[in-house]
DNA sequence: CTGACCATTAGCCAAAAGTCGAAGCCGAGT
DNA sequence: ACTCGGCTTCGACTTTTGGCTAATGGTCAG
């Protein structure tokens, strides 16, 4: 009966401002934390251990696909999570609730099939669109295995291993986290370890599967692709 | 009026006498010429530079995607391809054909409708399954970039690239191609020269960009990440 | 309080990655 | 024939990685 605590991850602040009204609208007395990046979910995620549910949009600039659902599902058990995301396919919402997801729900959704989502979840429900038929298997052991291996992870370690998804240098690294190169290098190693690979570009790869069918990449950290030549 | 020459690039020697069966029935006096893997398709390509049709299945051991097909386009320009491949989501279809494909034919397809495609694109028409709308737009300027950069790759660059792809170490790429390590950091320099990127990740970041949406890895190096645990 | 775990750092060292310049080869053009 | 340019090859040199050890301080649970 006390109030509910909500935890929206969204990069776009449009849509993190409707979801937040949609949630007011739908639960008396609910307490909104927002977060728009890797750094600030894990941030928010940490000062609120006891909120009640966590609205995930799956493209978050620094996160690659399922990455975050597997790291957050594995260390924070106890908070229900619902993927919200642009990506309908199918295949992606079995993924996601394969994942440890409570719930999906298609960024297309009207406001009372977000509404209904949110309230089934906060009943103990799974809940995905009317359409989704959750029998099918498609999680094979690679991923799976993927995924448990991120959820080894430390919170810092995950996030250097965003970083090196970004093929961004040690020191580069060290230098956005405000730290020393050889705190990154002792990371990576770690890093390395847990994820039974040998170097930083097969981690790279093995991340890279959790990703989900879209050509969508924000920004190069300096080098230019579609400038070439 | 001379005979066709056909090549048909899949990994899958049952579906390749499949389709070299179809072309014998559909074309008469048609030479065939197969190809397994990239390298083969490499050689193949280059002893019939005058071959009038390529069917190139997308999901070849060792090349990534799109890429063979980028590369193909901007080296063989004359040479129409024409993609087959077991995933007919039209995203992909129309990816195809934006990055020089000159037809598309699902491997779900009937016998008929493969002859049907396969005589459409040698009159020069562009051939796609009769429900997929080309219309749409889909490939954004990055992936285009990326496609570009490939484009200008040498076949022994671009062979090294798809190798970096697997995580392989240049020691292991030396030995693979039968040449010395000292080579294969020439080249890897020469391709972060082309793609415009700093080191062997971003590049392998940019080919992962024209994979489509398939989690499918065939085999990992050595790291076995499946087995973390 | 006391381990246990995490984040941080240093230093050392071997291996790998990446740059530069240069050589040989081969086909296309003059 | 002879140059020119592109492809492939290679060794020497510099930078980056990654493994290892060891040490510090903070936090959290028992």
């Amino acid at each position: 009966m006390s109030n509910k605590t909500f935890i929206v991850a969204d990069d776009h602040p449009l849509f993190r401002d409707a979801l937040s009204h949609a949630i007011g609208n739908c639960v008396a007395g609910a307490a909104i934390v927002e977060a728009d990046s890797l750094d600030s979910l894990q941030k928010v995620v940490d000062a609120n251990p006891d909120a009640d549910l966590l609205l995930l949009d799956l493209n978050m600039p620094g996160v690659s696909g399922f990455s975050a659902l597997a790291y957050i599902r594995n260390n924070h058990e106890s908070l229900p999570t619902v993927i919200v995301s642009a990506n309908d396919d199918p295949v992606v919402i079995r993924r996601s609730i394969q994942h440890g997801a409570s719930g999906f729900i298609p960024k297309s959704s009207s406001i009372t099939e977000l509404e209904d989502g949110i309230k089934a979840v906060l009943e103990g429900e799974v809940w995905v669109p009317a359409d989704v038929d959750l029998q099918d298997e498609c999680l094979d052991d690679a991923e799976a295995g993927i995924a448990a291996a991120l959820s080894t992870l430390t919170p810092q370690q995950f996030k250097v291993l965003m970083m090196l998804g970004e093929g961004l240098l040690n020191k580069q690294i060290a230098f956005q986290l405000g730290v020393s190169e050889a705190t990154i290098k002792a990371h990576v190693t770690a890093i390395l370890r847990k994820m039974n690979v040998n170097n930083r570009t097969q981690a790279v790869l093995a991340v890279q599967q959790l990703r989900i069918g879209s050509p969508v990449i924000p920004e190069g950290p300096s080098g230019d692709v579609s400038a070439a030549e």
